[in-house]
RNA sequence: GGGAGCAUAGCUCAGCUGGGAGAGCGCUUGCCUUACAAGCAAGAUGUCACAGGUUCAAGUCCUGUUGUUCCCACCA
């Protein structure tokens, strides 16, 4: 039973890991003996790594299952991960662009081979990566959201929408990144302010009787221009509505219609309508029957429909556009402007507004009972302000744009027929038509959305369709832990799918965390360089160190600001619990633990029983709470205040002493508490905990702490009136140890004291701690002070007063400040004190409980003000001859 | 335009349902006390952004103001 001097987390990390993966603590069964508690992994991308975002969301879900699973439930946190459409895709589009080959030379089945390879590869990193942060999870129920299990969900899901008409095909205004050539949902473009240009261009009239200007942002789109639209309220143009307007550039004429979109008094108040590279004018254009004219190429070149801009990219056509209108003198003058632009989320390419054919999932029968179950509160996010954003979204949702113009993700089940047209939408490859029956059918090119399979992932991941054991006892999950960036892509999704295919919400709790940001407070990025890789710190440090760290003042839903300094406090922490365990294992040898029940515990050791039952008590209900930052602030003081500082401090006289006795009593509670300590502090360091409880189990123990019944606190460890006697002895020595440091007294000079008490009894029989932790040698009661002939100073505390005898080195002055200080802020507490209890407001109102309180308080302070007036003209009275 | 958060010690932040302001780091002083110098002990430091209001009682609840961050929508 020995732990190595130094706390060297590399040394056993790793170990105990494949300890407990071996040993299947992280399995847990189907049983109608337990309740089940189950979360599901938010699964990473196979292309990521760790980073320390994951760090902390997996941190917070490990601390919470691995509290639960010790509470007895069947905790399940299920793993897994995410195929990444996109960023897998161009992964793999990349490594084929180094030999000179581009997908469309390999082909779609080669291309997925490679990509299937790439995943074997690569794909497992980063769950290698959650192991070394100590996550608990059930990696024989790990998942993809490609394998066959989630699949079969997901062909289940869209043949299901679509039988319900809530999956659709549509030529729609989608939004398209030229780089990744898919179509994005809405979601997946991000907005930020840009500075550009508005050019303001003249649109001549048609019978040349002069011109209409209109604004626009985006001249190189004008090729596709159908009409120009007027308001037909506003005063000055509304005249216009009905004429012809040549279009600059080409040899195009366009009507001037009229449309309340357009506002009046902001830019012209004439708009260029450009039905197949706007979404508003798209919108105008089919209120007007207005041709959509596609002007640019999948990849952001202009096609032939361009004019002179025919093979261009878009912005350089935006140039040539301009001087072209310059060269013709209809360029009426440009602005600088400033303006959101829509970019891919994945490659950060100026998205596309453009007309395609598309899949779409009709939304708003599915987001209104997803709405209900928020509102009734069967769904809560935590904290409760993430609601709004939620709602938010939902109430204005609009229909979701699943198909991606990509291999790498699920098929969409769906085949063309090649005689009749028809769609035939099955799970399985039909073999004929469903409308003609003919065999010759070809299968829709696209992929879904790699949120369409993430949407069902705390049900595709239990087995649906199939109603398995699984799928049965888990769903639904318990809590869903994630930051809130995502709650549109996933969090709303899962709610919707949930309810539509399980027919039951799939958590009643989300969980919702901050961003982790870095020392000042900027996101995190590789293109900044300030990122911090977690796995980089898991070996200096270790993955407690790092766990504490994320948790440590954490406040719900808010960011945190990370830097490689937080690291060391935790780091010192687990030191110091390391040192202290060393402590207790280096003194356990050849003794005989006891049963608690069987001692007859002292003051100082029903002080710690207390304290502990106290703490057991607050983290239990913290952690019900997921306040998991307060959690484990009240582990971290119980820990190093009560443990380290006072208990074992106190236990040394007895375990360095020779009486068997008592080293076995001292011994058998300092174990008993750092059992529950160790048990506390499991799920927040798991790694440690387990390394000190190998070493000081015993037989009835449970082999791993990990499965080990968590602390629930107990009324036979109540003693509150021990409590506050031991909390009183404290006092004396705190306050002698204040006295020692104003004299400067050093620990190798030891005093002797004199005590005036009421209560002595106590006192008594704590004295060895005052002893020991005040350096001094020896205590005399006394009851009438007067009789002590040396010099002395003297310490006034509620009910005892401690006098030193310091002979010569008594400074007067020195005394007469200590007795100041004291007096003035005493008198702060009787004035207060006095206050309130004058107030009949508060006599009449306030808890009794609390005017008892107050009362108790404010005769203490008085009769201690008293006192210590007392002593000052005392003082000044002897002297008032120096 | 709509919505949300934040503003507390020099710094980074906790502070749960209102009832005497806390932590870590930093700072000052003294200690190598046989678990730990990654440590021990003692200490200093706050008009809890501002202005009102509710209440016996407000850092905590309400309203407004200022500063700041973010989300959503969007007028070419």
């Amino acid at each position: 039973m020995e732990l190595p001097k130094n706390y060297n987390p590399s040394e056993f990390e790793s170990t105990i890991y494949k300890k407990w993966e071996a040993s299947k603590c992280f399995t847990p069964e189907p049983t109608t003996e337990k309740s089940p508690f189950c979360i599901v992994i938010p699964p990473p991308n196979i292309t990521g790594q760790l980073h320390i975002g994951h760090a902390l969301n997996n941190t917070m879900q490990d601390i919470i299952i691995r509290h639960k699973r010790m509470q007895g439930f069947a905790a399940l946190w299920l793993p897994g991960t995410d195929h990444a459409s996109i960023a897998t895709e161009a992964k793999i589009v990349d490594a084929l662009k180094t030999n000179g080959q581009t997908k469309k030379d390999i082909g779609r089945t080669e291309f997925l081979k490679l990509a299937f390879e790439w995943k074997e590869k690569y794909g497992g990193k980063i769950v290698l990566q959650l192991r070394r942060l100590g996550c608990s999870c059930d990696w024989t129920r790990e998942q993809f959201t490609m394998n066959d299990t989630c699949s079969r969900a997901v062909n289940d899901v869209f043949v299901k929408l679509y039988r319900k008409k809530l999956i659709y095909r549509g030529n729609r205004m989608i939004n398209w990144c030229p780089n990744c050539k898919t179509a994005l949902s809405d979601a997946e473009v991000e907005y930020s302010q840009k500075a550009g240009h508005m050019w303001y261009i003249k649109y001549p009239f048609e019978n040349n009787t002069g011109y209409l200007t209109v604004a626009t942002t985006r001249p190189e789109t004008m090729f596709g221009d159908t009409a120009v639209a007027i308001n037909p309220e506003d005063p000055n143009l509304s005249k216009f509505i009905g004429e012809s307007v040549k279009l600059p550039l080409t040899d195009k004429v366009i009507k001037v219609i009229g449309d309340t979109y357009v506002e009046i008094g902001f830019g012209t108040g004439a708009v260029k309508i450009t039905p197949g590279h706007d979404p508003n004018d798209f919108e105008v254009g089919l209120r007007h029957n207005l041709p959509i004219i596609t002007v640019m190429n999948e990849d952001g070149t202009m096609n032939e429909l361009a004019y002179f801009c025919a093979g261009d990219d878009r912005f350089v056509a935006r140039k040539k556009v301009i001087s072209a209108l310059t060269e013709q003198g209809l360029l009426e003058k440009c602005e600088d402007y400033s303006h959101n632009v829509g970019e891919c989320q994945r490659c950060g390419t100026v998205a596309e507004p453009r007309v395609s054919t598309q899949w779409f999932v009709k939304m708003s029968p599915l987001a209104k009972p997803a709405i209900k179950v928020v509102k009734d509160r069967r769904i809560v996010f935590i904290p409760d302000r993430f609601q709004h954003i939620y709602f938010n979204w939902m109430n204005n949702i609009r229909d979701w744009c699943i198909s991606r113009q990509l291999w790498w993700g699920h098929q969409i089940p769906a085949w063309y027929c090649e005689s009749c047209g028809h769609i035939t939408v099955e799970t399985k490859t039909p073999s004929k038509c469903a409308s003609c029956g003919s065999t010759i059918l070809k299968r829709d090119e696209d992929v879904l959305d790699t949120w369409f399979s993430s949407a069902l992932w705390p049900f595709s991941t239990l087995g649906y369709p199939k109603m398995t054991k699984d799928l049965k006892y888990f769903y639904p999950t318990n809590v869903l832990v994630t930051a809130y960036d995502i709650i549109f892509f996933w969090v709303a999704r899962m709610i919707f799918s949930g309810l539509a295919h399980m027919g039951e919400i799939p958590f009643p709790e989300v969980l919702i965390h901050g961003l982790v940001r870095d020392s000042e407070g900027k996101k995190m990025s590789k293109s900044a360089g300030n990122g911090i890789d977690p796995i980089d710190l898991i070996d200096r440090y270790g993955a407690d160190a790092l766990r504490v760290s994320l948790i440590t003042g954490m406040a719900p839903g808010s960011d945190i600001r990370f830097g490689e300094e937080k690291m060391e406090p935790s780091r010192n922490f687990l030191n110091k619990l390391w040192n202290a365990s060393r402590y207790v294992l280096a003194n356990i040898k050849d003794t005989t633990i006891i049963d608690l029940a069987d001692l007859k515990l002292t003051t100082a050791e029903k002080w710690i029983l207390h304290k502990m039952n106290k703490t057991i008590s607050e983290v239990n209900g913290n952690l019900r709470k997921y306040e998991l930052g307060l959690g484990y602030a009240k582990i971290y003081d119980f820990i190093w205040t009560d443990l380290c500082d006072w208990y074992i401090e106190i236990s040394k006289p007895s375990l360095y002493g020779s009486d068997v006795k008592m080293h076995d009593q001292t011994i058998s509670v300092l174990v008993y508490v750092l059992k529950a300590a160790l048990k506390l502090l499991h799920p927040f360091a798991p790694f440690i905990t387990e390394q000190i409880w190998n070493e000081i189990r015993d037989d009835q123990d449970s082999k791993f702490l990990a499965v080990a019944k968590f602390p629930s606190s107990n009324t036979k460890f109540s003693f509150s009136k021990d409590y506050k006697r031991f909390e009183n002895i404290k006092g004396i020595i705190r306050a002698l140890r204040n006295a020692r440091a104003e004299y400067a007294l050093p620990p190798s000079k030891t005093v002797k004291i004199y005590i005036q008490t009421l209560d002595k009894s106590y006192i008594k029989k704590n004295l060895s701690h005052i002893y020991k932790l005040a350096h001094v040698t020896s205590a005399e009661f006394v009851t009438d002070k007067s009789q002590i002939k040396e010099k002395t100073i003297s310490i006034t505390l509620d009910n005892n007063e401690i006098l030193i005898p310091l002979g010569d080195l008594v400074d007067i002055k020195k005394e007469l400040e200590r007795l100041n200080k004291e007096i003035s802020k005493v008198t702060l507490e009787v004035n207060r004190g006095q206050n309130i209890l004058a107030n009949e407001g508060f006599i009449s109102k306030a808890p009794k409980q609390l005017i008892a309180i107050e009362t108790e308080k404010l005769n203490a302070n008085t009769e201690l003000l008293t006192k210590l007036q007392a002593k000052y003209s005392e003082i000044t009275d002897k002297n008032s001859g120096l």
